[in-house]
RNA sequence: GGUCGCUUAGCUCAGCUGGUAGAGCACCACGUUCACAUCGUGGGGGUCGCAGGUUCAAGUCCUGCAGCGACCACCA
């Protein structure tokens, strides 16, 4: 059988036939039955649903590696560890993409018609929709795919129903008009969210208002008080000036504001200004939002574009003036001039105006974060709209307290303080969106004004009997849907049995830019819709990057196709890169220009266990191995050893594990695989394994080569599942033991106190030394492998001694040593060294080497070395190139001459050593 | 503007409760009778950003400074 296995590890050739039989097997799938009295503890995760039209990309991989490593460990460790698979609609995404496809045809969606427009949509997602899940299944997923659900399936849409009407029976969702963040280009209000902030370089503008010709006086009177905003023109009338990044709002304006305090300008509170381009007349209010230090102490206030103009206009009772229209043009109540000019045109031309009337009073760059639309980037427009909101502070309450509590974790737990201060002060939810796809919003209006928010549709309004109702034509949020993800997919708002085995969940797995927009919302819809917390513990993994640090993304084309990497080098390959370089809040850098390089790591690891496996399933043969009881006796120290070793293993990982410190996992196993387990352990039993050995070391050895090799496996599970199963499933086994019907369930090791032995840690570690020691003492003095040498070893401690004489074997395989002798060494030509250990180690080099030829080419090494320190020091010691030399040439002449004498002495040493000098 | 984080080998980063500075990659030399050249053996390379402080002991704790980054925020 060992026949088969090839000398290169060919993933292609086992991963897909290995997934299919774990599925077959059922090892993905958790019923509710399986928790119930007396059953498994359950472990859950719910899956961060991807977009359902995504495409499978590095920052999926590592997300969902993760995930799969958590579960496959809590799976081997018992619990029935359920991870829920599924995909987002994705709202606007996904409005998007099909809207694209549309325009390529020359089509609109409202060409369509509603109905017809998101007939197309489903018709997308069901052709090319969900094909991620069958991505997700090639990197090694184990999701119970029986329970794959999506955003807007039928039950999911009854819960997201069932919220909204609840929550507007609470009073926490309401109606109202506000400025919000306006995509002119997706036609749909933004959450806070989804406004992303953007560092620009754009300019403020200085615009001068005039004031009307009966404020003269009280302008002369604030003029004589200081007020710098205040200045007169050639013709006489007073102007003030008011600054703006976004002139063409001032069309809007219905007010300017001054500081109730503000001694300044108390004398034109109540007076009015002459709105330049408008011909309107409008009034100047006191109002303590305004800065008085900040620029000339004035500002101009346009309610309907600015959300703290919005509230200025709300308290001192200025109008509200919309001037722009839905995709960012200047309404019909602008200035004929203006109208229908699209926003920036407008700008341009309201200047222009501003100039030509000698109203404009200067510009200056100005940096500042400019909010863009999360999907297209347009920059968004602040704007007044009606839209439909959820009151968030009670929501935060239990979602804060749930945290400083510490009933949910944080990893890394910086994250916490963030997600505190967000909660503290957290902002109402604008939750509608002028989109067609998605969750409808539950709401019709009456001819006679009743509201009805219902979870059937009505056929008649309540209060009046009218039957003429009108549906709200609006959908909600995406998040909408997804806040309620860890108890929707389980059935909710029925009390399944799924809702009982498996809410509350354990860990989300996820990247802190959704934080606020998934991971919050969660919290507190589990706290509102259940009582309870979805999950305990939060994972916040690092961001996926090229070498260059930047995100990787479709736009500057410098992705790795996951896929790409698990058909060149398999899935265990990419899992392991992945988490060996997840340290707690580090981003994983891969260079998409190097793929093969940036996965090496995790391809040539996959190719020393198979390699080390298929030694040791051809050195073990078939028949059954021994049970460990009955080969103790003859077990040597090396098999000890590595077992001890094992235990460490076994320690390390699990803690690791257990605090999510995955890449000290990933390191750990695969320093004791390769430097460990092949590194050693397989060199040193070699010999034993071979045919013809002595029987009952032998059968030690593969006993103890087994259990190794079962112990490795079973850590590195989680992490390479493939390559683990495939080599666990042939290995042999003890003889009269129970055999796990696969590594995936396979129980996960614990702590065995009859492996421990730290005698055989210390002794082998002092064997391992002296061996290291003399094979860097044959390089030193090229003594070539060939050559059989003869060490002289004085240990103190009996036990090291007895060891060196006991391990001749391994010295000679290791170390290429034909005779170790305890005799003192005395004097004589050769290398000395003394261990850490506190072995003293002579190697004699007299008849070894050819310590004449040897001597003569020390010494001339010397002689060189000792010629180029004279020229450099020559050099130093003329002062002109001293004191006219660039300081750094002198210093790195100087550090040369330094690095020589050291040499020099070092060659010194050995030669006198092979002088035969006693030192 | 506020908050948080980072600064350790050429590169990317570990170093969790203070106790002789580590890994991977890259580099140099040697090696193909050995399961693996996707390998083996050995080697070079770091005043742990700077300045103070606490301590028997500081990469690790404290303070200040500098540089970089992230998140939050309405400054017109």
């Amino acid at each position: 059988m060992s026949k088969e296995l090839a000398t290169r590890f060919d993933p292609r050739a086992i991963e897909p036939a290995r997934y299919r039989a774990w599925q077959e097997g059922g090892h993905f799938h958790v019923p509710a039955s399986a928790v119930a009295e007396g059953g498994k503890e359950p472990y859950v995760i719910v899956i961060p649903p991807p977009n359902v039209t995504a495409v499978l990309h590095m920052g999926h991989g590592l997300n969902n590696t993760i995930q799969d490593v958590l579960i496959r460990w809590r799976r081997m460790q018992g619990r029935a560890s359920l991870w829920i698979p599924g995909t987002d609609h994705a709202g606007i995404a996904t409005q998007n993409v099909v809207e694209r496809r549309l325009a390529a045809q020359g089509k609109h969606r409202t060409d369509l018609g509603r109905e017809a427009f998101v007939a197309e949509v489903w018709d997308f997602v069901h052709h090319t929709g969900g094909s991620i899940l069958e991505q997700l299944k090639a990197i090694g997923s184990s999701c119970d795919w029986e329970r794959t659900r999506f955003t807007l399936d039928d039950d999911l849409s009854r819960a997201v129903r069932e919220v909204f009407v609840r929550l507007y029976e609470k009073g926490l969702v309401y109606r109202g008009e506000y400025i919000i963040n306006w995509c002119p280009r997706c036609h749909t209000a933004l959450s806070n969210e989804e406004a992303e902030p953007t560092e620009t370089e754009g300019r403020m503008w200085d615009l001068r208002y005039p004031l009307a010709p009966e404020a003269c006086e009280a302008a002369a009177t604030a003029a004589a008080m200081g007020a710098t905003a205040l200045s007169r023109l050639d013709d006489g009338r007073w102007t003030l000036t008011v600054s703006t990044t976004r002139p063409e709002t001032m069309l809007g304006d219905t007010g300017v504001a001054v500081h109730p305090e503000d001694e300044r300008y108390q004398a034109l509170v109540g007076a009015m200004v002459e709105l330049p381009l408008t011909g309107r007349r409008i009034p100047i209010v006191a109002d303590a939002y305004v800065d008085p230090e900040f620029g000339s102490g004035m500002v101009k206030v346009t309610p309907a574009h600015d959300p703290n103009d919005f509230e200025i206009a709300q308290r001192t009772g200025i109008a509200v003036m919309d001037v722009m229209t839905p995709d960012g043009r200047m309404a019909e109540n602008a200035p004929e001039r203006f109208r229908g000019m699209e926003r920036f045109e407008a700008r341009a031309a309201v200047l222009a105006a501003f100039a030509e009337l000698g109203l404009a009073a200067g510009e200056k760059v100005h940096v500042h974060a400019v909010p863009q639309c999360y999907r297209c980037h347009t920059v968004v427009e602040p704007r007044l709209s009606l839209q439909w909101f959820v009151r968030m502070k009670p929501l935060a309450e239990p979602a804060l307290q749930a945290s400083r509590d510490g009933t949910i974790t944080f990893t890394p737990d910086r994250w916490k303080k963030v997600y505190e201060h967000w909660m503290e002060n957290i902002r109402d939810w604008c939750i509608s969106r002028q989109l067609w796809w998605g969750h409808r919003i539950p709401v019709w209006y009456c001819g006679c004004g009743e509201v009805i928010a219902v979870r059937e549709d009505p056929t008649a309004c309540p209060k009046c009997g009218s039957a003429a109702l009108e549906r709200d034509p609006d959908v909600l949020d995406t998040w909408f849907s997804s806040w309620l993800w860890p108890f929707s997919v389980l059935g909710w708002p029925e009390e399944t049995e799924d809702l009982k085995a498996f809410y509350p969940g354990h860990t989300m797995v996820t990247a802190p830019e959704i934080l606020f927009f998934w991971v919050a919302r969660m919290i507190m819809a589990g706290y509102e819709f259940r009582g309870e917390a979805p999950f305990t513990q939060v994972y916040l993994h690092g961001t996926v990057r090229d070498a260059k640090g930047r995100k990787m993304s479709k736009s500057l084309g410098n992705g790795i196709d996951p896929l790409h990497v698990v058909h060149e080098f398999g899935a265990d390959a990419m899992r392991y890169t992945l988490v060996s370089q997840c340290a707690i809040g580090t981003d994983i850098l891969l260079d998409h220009e190097d793929v093969e390089g940036s996965f090496a790591a995790g391809r040539n690891f996959s190719n020393k266990i198979w390699n080390a496996g298929r030694f040791a399933l051809m050195s073990l043969g078939d028949g059954p191995v021994k049970p460990l009881a009955e080969v103790r006796g003859a077990m040597e120290l090396e098999d000890r050893w590595i077992l001890a070793r094992l235990e460490h293993a076994v320690a390390a990982s699990t803690q690791d594990l257990e605090r999510f410190r995955l890449h000290e996992v990933a390191e750990d196993l695969y320093h004791f695989f390769w430097g460990e387990i092949c590194d050693w352990y397989l060199e040193l039993v070699k010999a034993r394994l071979a045919p013809g050995a002595d029987a009952a070391s032998r059968e030690a050895a593969r006993t103890t080569l087994v259990l190794a090799l079962d112990g490795a496996f079973r850590l590195l599970h989680p992490i390479m599942p493939f390559i683990t199963a495939e080599l666990w499933s042939r290995l042999p086994w003890p003889e009269g033991e129970l055999r796990p019907q696969d590594l995936i369930v396979a129980p996960w090791p614990t702590l065995d106190p009859t492996l421990g032995d730290p005698e055989a840690e210390a002794l082998m570690g002092a064997l391992q030394e002296l061996i290291v020691e003399v094979r860097r003492l044959r390089k030193e003095y090229g003594i070539g492998e060939g050559v059989r040498i003869t060490i002289h070893v004085h240990a103190p401690d009996p036990a090291v001694a007895a060891t060196v004489a006991e391990q001749g074997a391994a010295l000679e395989r290791l170390a290429r040593v034909g005779r170790v002798s305890t005799e003192p060494s005395g004097a004589g030509i050769g290398a000395h060294a003394v261990l850490k250990s506190g072995i003293e180690l002579f190697l004699p080099l007299e008849g070894v080497i050819d310590v004449e030829r040897e001597r003569t080419r020390l010494a001339g090494e010397i002689a060189k070395l000792d010629a180029q320190l004279a020229s450099t020091e020559k050099k130093l010691a003329n002062e002109s190139f001293v004191s006219r030399a660039p300081a750094e040439v002198v210093d790195k002449e100087r550090e040369k001459a330094a690095g020589l004498r050291e040499q020099a002495a070092k060659l010194g040493e050995k030669l006198d050593a092979l002088q035969g000098v006693a030192s």
